[in-house]
DNA sequence: CTTTGCACTACTGTATACAAAAGAGGATCT
DNA sequence: AGATCCTCTTTTGTATACAGTAGTGCAAAG
């Protein structure tokens, strides 16, 4: 009765937060291969365990495993950009419609907290950890649905999209400003609360990462139609950029 | 040049198809319990690769993981109906928007060609396969939008829904009229090419296996706010139950 | 008779060890 | 000289073996 906690993490999920928090921090380059041996040795543990870590990673989308051939940091392409987007995005909607209509207490304080978590950060003026603090705020927003299964899908994406950023340096100029970034996620919450599912909607098209995005598209190949398609569109429909 | 066959399957995927056969065949009962040595024997295969098809599994949410405490088969929950059966929805409706703009007419053709399937298994009168086959159906549909992400967590909720389907046999009598069921599909393709998206989606709200599902989530416990208000919405807008 | 503590069993988590397949390099043949 | 085949190395896939933990049952004491 004691230990309501995790009893102790095992080897393979330490191991699998290890290597996203380093996947995720872009130490490693799209495509580049991952030898188990060497990963072992890094991380102090045997293969089986980092092979179920990796398993996971797979599985979240950070790389890619060909059957013989090992595991790849998943390079991204332009179509995988638009899935991500386009994805996150939907789930986003889709649990803002779920939470509206009995909204719980609980739940919107989870989001307050992250946004005041944010303003501490904003203050202190650190930047790595306002990403982190910004995912959060999002987390808690999909998590008023409590709809377990749209939320584990969404930290793929977010996950996802967070290796995008850590594409190019370009992304950290979104985040520079620390309290404007802070003032659109407080906006965003207050109109997620005043209730108005179309309010939400558009709030939703505009927040969305989308002006960084397309900087990252532009220096990927791996278009297709679809991807094209979603690409004109953003452009078009893009309030912030001038 | 010659092999771009898939090599040839590992045991550990080998072992997954093997387990996911078993289990939406309905041969385990929900929570039981997986011995991981009773199903290598069982496999003939040893521990590391079975115990990599459990990971995927319990990704895919057929089974859940609790540490240093083993495997279980999931046990569904009135609230995991209500996840299920709204993603699942979702999924689907986001995947025809995207595809509406520009349909592939391969894509097309494989909705057309698995719709055929299931008119011939009409015929042939095996119901087995015309779960399969419908299953099928959906996949190329939601396949229309070439969204490899979405697909994949369509799969997952396809799996799990058929996981519920396992648990009663009262859901096979939804199959029972075959002919009715290949109409139902058949319908449902004609609205989808003529390209309205409201048609779709009073199509989607009609069709999907509602109708079935509140039998099953009668006799399941673990409801949540969340869930009770879908199933009140749902028992409001069922049309075909008198 | 009930409850608590201890020991035992059985299973998971982890490591080491082996086999097989893919890729690279060199040698040989055309 | 170039290309092809073979061999060798590297690395993944798989098996066996060990350690640690959680759950269970029995026994003893209150």
């Amino acid at each position: 009765m004691s230990t309501l906690l995790p009893s102790q993490p095992s080897l393979s999920v330490l191991a699998r937060q290890a290597l996203e928090r380093t996947i995720l921090e872009g130490n490693y380059l799209p495509g580049e291969r991952l030898v188990e041996e060497r990963l072992c040795a890094e991380l102090g543990i045997s293969r089986p365990p980092l092979r179920e870590a990796l398993k996971e990673l797979a599985h979240t989308g950070l790389v890619e495993h060909t059957p013989r051939k090992g595991v790849r940091i998943m390079s991204i392409t332009q179509h995988d950009v638009f899935e991500i987007a386009t994805l996150r995005r939907e789930l986003e909607s889709m649990a803002l419609r779920l939470a509206l209509p009995t909204l719980v207490p609980d739940r919107v304080a989870r989001c307050e907290a992250a946004l005041e978590t944010m303003r501490e950060i904003a203050d202190s003026g650190s930047e790595g950890d306002m990403v982190a603090a910004g995912f959060e705020f999002h987390y808690a927003v999909v998590g008023l649905a409590g709809h377990a299964r749209i939320e584990s899908t969404y930290r793929a994406m977010a996950m996802q999209l967070q290796m995008c950023m850590a594409l190019n340096n370009q992304a950290r100029r979104e985040i520079e400003d620390l309290d404007g970034n802070v003032a659109r996620h407080a906006h965003m919450l207050e109109v997620i609360l005043r209730g108005d599912i179309d309010e939400i909607e558009t709030a939703l098209d505009n927040h969305g990462n989308l002006s960084f995005l397309i900087d990252v598209v532009d220096r990927l190949d791996g278009a297709t139609p679809e991807s094209d398609r979603w690409l004109e569109e953003v452009r078009a429909s893009l309030p912030t950029a001038e």
